[in-house]
This record gives structure tokens, C-alpha cells and sequence, in this order.
DNA sequence: AGTTAGCACTCTATCTAAAAGAGTGCTAAC
DNA sequence: GTTAGCACTCTTTTAGATAGAGTGCTAACT
């Protein structure tokens, strides 16, 4: 049944005054604050009739209605106009996402502190994950007699070392060999294709010599590629949450916290998001229904993708939420084309 | 006033008491649970004496006694005798500890999860603090035609690395010559002598010819020196205190949990403080009043010195806590020792 | 057929008063 | 010094009454 163009407005009406007041709306309330020229009787029928469809529920029989997580879908896809941001505004996070910028991680994380400030919201990002990197080259350092240290440089700009202590001590000479052969065999393939095809195992070209060391080395090589994987997760405006009635019973902010004490999980839910702003709306995630959760993704150098998210009520200013997040996350692509993205 | 044999076994009892119920205690349930062979008025008159002195309080008239910080103190400091935990428990330790030894940040966060676990507290640990570690040699690596990374190993097997971008390139010779210079200058002083005294602004022995480069590099080589010299922080079980009857209430959990917001301010407390076992009561925390503060250390190497804490309502049991975390350092230094600490 | 006024009905939230309960503090006796 | 007894205080619980908000239905109106 299609929704009458009367009926999406009191609908539309309904959702901006349940975001603002977190309160059921009545059908006076409607009549009165928004012109439709009825009655609250027609109003009444209208979102009897809403509710019946899915739009509204009901907390209890005397009180207003409240939009169902499919209102709010409807509404981010067909009602929801972009706001557009003021000037004031985008001055405002321009100058704020410049003001840090010495460090790749720290302005990651200074972004979605900005995020919270501005929402009100629980914000996080993430680091771009690094699945997509090239090797650009692998080399063997003696620290000391027994250390060596073994580096991975991505053509990112991404570095990931681990230290490794043997009984024996290599030479130079020999580490010098390993890496140039090993940078060879690796470079110009992906984090992922080395990980996953099996070409660490295939040590056949490798000179005979060198296989026992190498041997040593292979696990530590797989650690380290996998280490460089790793997304960095920073979350931002957690106590926020206190603040929005609908947390404000200690077992749901529980709940909602609880989100977060489970980081990989959480990343990895978020990683499998697709790209640009996503918008998945209460029970439209599998845990932590009653949340919405809504993320964007960032680039680094036009290539690598980070994504940077807020979490709250499925009563949430959808409109300006999506729009600051867009705004900031082209800004943030932007800066990163122009500085290169550094890394620590 | 000195506190009689009998006052300092009834303000045992209270605190005893309380630690367990969560609940002012009344003369009455002291008189029943307790042994001591008087009436509760007996024990009425005393309580009264130990409000006077201050290790007592009074909610309201008609409620029972709470233990105030001085109490606590007391209590930690001359009446609590060292819980020794059961073998079940130190096993149970052990083999925690020991199941997850791969990497070095892994068992200190494997570490401050299983504190949280037993104790049912909000936990951390955090990395040892690296300012006392000595550089062992330093390394510039080129990457591309205009980029460098620059290296600096320390002899704990810390590495810290940092990408820069020229737009000049460098040759393989030259950053050789200043990587060897580099590390003649710098060889065997710790991190903390380099950075504070200004032997890096003294670059007058350097070759003349790498001036200009020496120049670029010096604020990437003190930016990397200092990014070694953080401590990485972990929390666990944050979601804890919910249970806690202290923090039932909505401001309470929020004035809590914003205590973690602020890591840096917070790891710059936990750091001033003294080695071994130490309990902060209440007040003697500058924030966070109203809550006690247990930290340890342990070591790494037997040099570098990490710290592990639990952070609870004052209510708490401090014997039990303190002895589980002295077993706990005790152990994780002895884990460090033998597998040596290896980094990321 | 759509719209509207009117009104009974439902459910919640708020307020009040009363009662119960816990514990003290004091007094007088042991 | 100890204790029983008891009045007093303050909090918590309970119940009932009331007010308020909003619906859902009916019947009348356009």
C-alpha cells in the first residue's frame, strides 16, 4: 500500500518531533505544531492507519506514537532533504581538522573527536585498512649479535618491524642477501596476495643457503605483514551517551558500552561496511538494535580506505549527521592527498 | 587518641561489613555477627567514639556507620593482614597468563583483563615506560627517491620508526655516513638524556657537508624519540562498574567512565606514582575522590618498569586486591625475564 | 467519503499520607 | 563500664487518589 502524500508528511512531522523531544507524539501536538488545516481527528486516523502499515508503534494505549525503525528508513532514503551546511560550520571543522596535523594517527583521531563535539554523539575512525598496500621493500637488520630486526615497507608510507633473537649471529652480508631476496620475491604484491596466495611457503627460489634462516624468519615475516593489517580503532564522546534519555537507565548504558569492550569485533563489523555514507538503522544491525549506526569512508593518497562512524539512538538527526560526515570526509581525503599520508 | 584493642576490632568489623553489604552498618548487626561479647549499646558508644575521631561517618541520623577514607587507611595500613591466595587461584593465574604470550602488548592487555575478571574492577596496564632505555643504533633507510625512513632501536628491542618525504633524494652513501654518525653520537644514552639535555641541538660534530640534511631531520628524529617514549594503556572492564552499587546512578557511572576519556592526564598520574604495591583511599586521589586506586609494577628485563592497576569504589577489598596483584607483577616480571621482552 | 467534535476509556505519572523499618542517642539501672 | 529500654529521627515502602495525556469510537457534518 502506498503512503498518501498527506500521510508522509504527518509521518515526516512525527519523526522531526520525536528527534527533537524524545517524547511519543499525540495527534494534538501534530495538529497544532505543524499547518495541515485537519483536525487532531484526521490526524488520529492517519496514524492509526501509519501504524497499522509498520510506520508507528505504540509504547501504550494513552500515549503518542513513535516511529518504527522503518519510518526512519523511509525517511533517510525518500524524505530526508541534505542539509546543507553553514558556512560558519564547514569554517568551523575546516579549521579544526587543520589545526592538528602533524601525525597520520592523531588527525584520524581528531577528527572523530570533532565528530562527537559537533553530533553530541559517540563517534569512532579507523585507520585505513591496510589489505591493499604494495610492498615496496623488506630488509634485515643486525641489532645485535643474537637480534635482528625484521622491517616491512608498504608503498604507503607504512612500516611494520619485529625483533627477532637467534642463538647464532648473521652477517651483514647474509641479512643483506635474505633481504634484497626477499624484496624481490615480495615487492609490488599486496599485503593480501602474499598473505593469502601461498607464496610465503614457497621458499624454492630462495638460495639454498640462506633456507635456514629463512626458515626461522617465515613466521615472524607472517606476523609482521599480519600486524601491518591491523586498523587502528579510536573511539571519541563515549560519556555522551549519558546524556541522551535514551540511555539514561543504567542497563541500557551498559549495554550501549558494551559495544565498545569488544573492539575487534566491533571493527570487524565495520570493515564489512561498504563504501561512502551508510546508514544501518536499528535492528538493521545484527547486535546493538536500538542503536543506528552510520559510517563513512575516507581516503588516503586516492587509494587506501578509512572509515570514521557515529553510534546513537535510532532517534538521531539523520539529515545532519550524514551531511556533516560527508562534509568531513571529504575534507579529511582531501588533506590527505595533499600531505601525504605520514605514518608513525 | 590512641584506639583501643576493642575499637580497632569493631572498625574491622564495620569495615568488613560494609566491603561485603554495600550497606551502612548498624550496632546491632556488628553485635550479632561479630563475637564480641557486649550489647549493642556497648557497641553503640564505641562507634560513636570512632565517629568523633573521624573513622566513622553518618549518612543520616538514623542510619547506620559507613567507614570513612581514614578508616580505610588505617585498615590498610595496619590492620589487614596479606591474603595469600589459594593454589587454585595461583594456578589459575599462571595459566592464564601464561596461554597467551605471543607478543609483548598482548600479554599486558591479556594481563589487565584477567585482573578486571577476578577482581571484578575496572583494570589497566600500561607498557613500561621506555624513558630509561638506551639507544643502541639508529638508521636511515631510503625508501623511494624521496623518501627516508628514519629508525631508532633501543637496547630493550623497542624500535621506533618515522617516514619522511624530501624532495630531494638522498643517496644510500650519504645516509649511511649520518646513520653511523647518528648513532656514534647517540650509542648508549638513554632516551631521556638525549631528549632533555640539548645534545641534539649540538650538531656541530656533525660531518658539514650533512648539515643541511642533519637539519631536516632533527625535529623527525626528536618527534620519533618521543613517540618512543610513550606508554601504551589499556582498559579492561570498564562495563564493571555498573555492578557496583556505588555507581548505580547515571551521574556517578558518567563521572567514572570520564575518568578514562582523559588517557594522556591519566597515564601522567599513574606514572608519578611510586613502585611496588600502592593504594591511593578516596581523597588522596586528587580526582577521582570517591574511589581507590591500587596500582603495581612490574618488570621487564628486570629495567623497564610497567605498571598494572585496578581502579574500584573505596569500598573495596583491598587484601584480596593487593594480593592478587602482587602475585600477578610478580609473575608477569618473571614471564618478561625469561622470554625476554619482545616489541612491536 | 472524508472530516470533525465530543466523550468515554486507558494508562502513566505525580502527589499525598500513612505505615513500616532501621538505627541512633539518651537515661537510668545494673 | 555495661546494658536494657524507649523516644525520636529519618528513610523507604506502600497505597490510594488525582491529574494529565492521548487514544478510539460514534455520530454528525460537509
Amino acid at each position: 500500500m502506498e503512503l498518501s502524500e498527506r500521510q508522509l508528511q504527518i509521518l515526516q512531522a512525527i519523526i522531526y518531533d520525536y528527534v527533537e523531544n524524545a517524547e511519543p507524539v499525540g495527534s494534538r501536538s501534530i495538529a497544532k505544531r505543524y499547518d495541515f488545516g485537519v483536525s487532531p481527528a484526521t490526524i488520529r486516523n492517519e496514524m492509526s492507519d501509519l501504524e497499522e502499515m509498520g510506520y508507528l508503534t505504540h509504547p501504550h494505549t494513552s500515549a503518542g506514537r513513535v516511529p518504527s525503525d522503518k519510518a526512519y528508513r523511509l525517511y533517510v532514503d525518500d524524505l530526508m532533504k541534505k542539509k546543507s551546511l553553514s558556512n560558519k560550520d564547514k569554517r568551523f571543522i575546516s579549521d579544526r581538522l587543520a589545526a592538528n596535523c602533524t601525525a597520520f594517527d592523531e588527525t584520524i583521531k581528531h577528527a572523530a573527536k570533532l565528530l562527537s563535539e559537533i553530533t553530541q554523539l559517540t563517534s569512532f575512525a579507523m585507520t585505513p585498512s591496510s589489505n591493499q598496500d604494495i610492498i615496496s621493500f623488506i630488509k634485515l637488520l643486525p641489532a645485535d649479535e643474537n637480534t635482528v630486526i625484521l622491517m616491512i615497507v608498504g608503498e604507503s608510507g607504512r612500516i611494520m618491524n619485529t625483533t627477532l633473537r637467534f642463538e647464532v649471529s648473521y652477517s651483514q652480508e647474509v641479512l643483506d642477501i635474505l633481504s634484497k631476496n626477499m624484496t624481490v620475491n615480495y615487492k609490488g604484491r599486496t599485503l593480501d596476495e602474499v598473505l593469502e596466495s601461498g607464496i610465503i611457503a614457497d621458499a624454492s627460489s630462495d638460495i639454498e643457503a640462506l633456507n635456514s634462516l629463512l626458515g626461522k624468519l617465515r613466521p615472524t615475516f607472517i606476523k609482521t605483514l599480519e600486524d601491518m593489517l591491523d586498523v587502528n580503532l579510536y573511539m571519541e564522546g563515549m560519556t555522551n551517551i549519558f546524556d541522551i534519555p535514551e540511555y539514561s537507565s543504567i542497563d541500557r548504558a551498559k549495554a550501549f558500552l558494551e559495544i565498545f569492550t569488544k573492539k575487534e569485533e566491533f571493527t570487524r563489523k565495520i570493515l564489512e561496511r561498504a563504501d561512502g555514507v551508510v546508514v544501518t538503522i536499528g535492528d538493521e544491525n545484527d547486535s546493538m538494535k536500538d542503536c543506528s549506526l552510520i559510517t563513512a569512508t575516507y581516503h588516503v593518497d586516492g587509494n587506501l580506505i578509512g572509515k570514521i562512524g557515529v553510534i546513537g539512538p535510532t532517534r538521531m538527526k539523520y539529515d545532519e549527521v550524514t551531511s556533516i560526515m560527508e562534509y568531513l570526509t571529504n575534507n579529511l581525503s582531501e588533506t590527505f592527498k595533499l600531505t601525504d599520508g605520514k605514518d608513525k
